[in-house]
DNA sequence: TGTACATCAGTGAACGCGCGTTCACTGATGTAC
DNA sequence: TGTACATCAGTGAACGCGCGTTCACTGATGTAC
């Protein structure tokens, strides 16, 4: 047993990620619901029968996705909210890394972006729990200096939702901009002015 | 010519709204690119040829929707904004129509938070360009106010397009509660803390 | 190292099915006189 | 009011097509001895 080199299940694993990409590239023009199983295949260049070797269906395909999409992007946020302190600094700090992700695998935040709310359930409720997730990443974040001051846990809440829902608004809006420079660094102009007003709002929280 | 009691045009309105209505009902659990032509005449229970007297295809049917599902938003908010004055006055009344809105057209919110980066481009455009037109009202609604404060155009819009952007994905959230009044409660709870805390944030911009 | 058997990713043919679109048509409604 | 013709929403049959899924298969890779 154990040593196994492995040709057949490298193999196996460069099919899968085949599948993944053209699976990248075709919806960047279509919904996960309306994709072929032989449209994808076809690309690939192998039989629509192989499909099966990977994947139980479509849906299956596209959760395997949001795990890629959004997996990585949790460990970076906790890193950078962990590693910085002040307001500006972890606003700039994750809006770069936000900007830096979606430059890097634009189609996978398409794909985040057009079935967040999509017609393929399984996959709508992975991207909730995904983002769910980060919520809490973002929650904890900022607890250690909300709860002292006065915070109840539900508000402490609200504002993560508040922060990660802009993220995603504004990796949207990243990825809508497509090639325009000018238009992303307005975007991103724009997206710092509101991560900021959110600050400032949050700082006369409990005066209010 | 002129008097014309129409009951050709009266019992072609009616086909018309029998489409459009079916196709609602499908829409919820599935997206527009998905959505067959022969699946939707047979709930109308109409001729699958007929569609054509209607609507040139799907997309043309989705902007259709679109419309509907905006355009009376849009002057409930301007009508609202322009009546009231002070911040809580106008985000209770404000979250109150929303809310009013998504308990009476569930499936029109749910169609448009779907097809908002949906598969079909020629829907995505009348989306966003709805959107955008919501943003310039509530721009302007706050603009007379913001101007002679010191806020030049692009931060009084980039205020209207967090406030909207807040209003959507609310929208979006109280519909996904469907039944449970508990959590539509939840939500509304949250939404008002949210657009407060913008508020707030808002009021101490220009002393940043 | 060599041999015999097991595994399993990928093949290719076949299936039944529902799709979007076209077409000539029907018959109720509208219009002109 | 009655008649003759025009309009046009909706019909129903037909078309060619690509779909998802199944199946027995092949042949390279893996394993045991």
């Amino acid at each position: 047993m154990s040593h196994t080199c492995g040709i057949r299940e490298a193999r196996k694993r460069k099919s899968r990620r085949a599948l993944l990409d053209a699976a990248l590239g075709l919806l960047e023009d279509q919904s996960l619901s309306s994709l072929g199983l032989r449209e994808l295949t076809r690309v690939v260049g192998m039989a629509p029968a192989a499909f099966y070797r990977h994947f139980r269906d479509m849906a299956d395909l596209g959760v395997a996705l949001v795990e890629e999409s959004l997996g990585s992007l949790q460990g970076m946020i906790r890193a950078i909210l962990a590693e910085r302190d002040g307001d500006e600094e972890r606003i700039d700090a994750v809006m770069e890394a936000v900007a830096e992700h979606v430059r890097r695998h634009p189609t996978h935040i398409r794909f985040i972006a057009r079935e967040r709310h999509g017609g393929v359930r399984p996959v709508r409720e992975a991207i909730g729990a995904e983002l769910g997730l980060l919520v809490d990443e973002v929650a904890a974040a900022f607890a250690p200096r909300l709860t002292p001051a006065g915070w109840p846990p539900e508000d402490v809440r609200m504002l993560a939702e508040l922060y990660v829902d802009r993220m995603v608004t504004t990796a949207t809006a990243f990825m809508e901009a497509q090639e325009d420079e000018r238009e992303r660094e307005r975007i991103a102009d724009t997206a710092r002015k509101q991560l900021l007003l959110i600050s400032l709002g949050r700082r006369h929280w409990r005066d209010a």
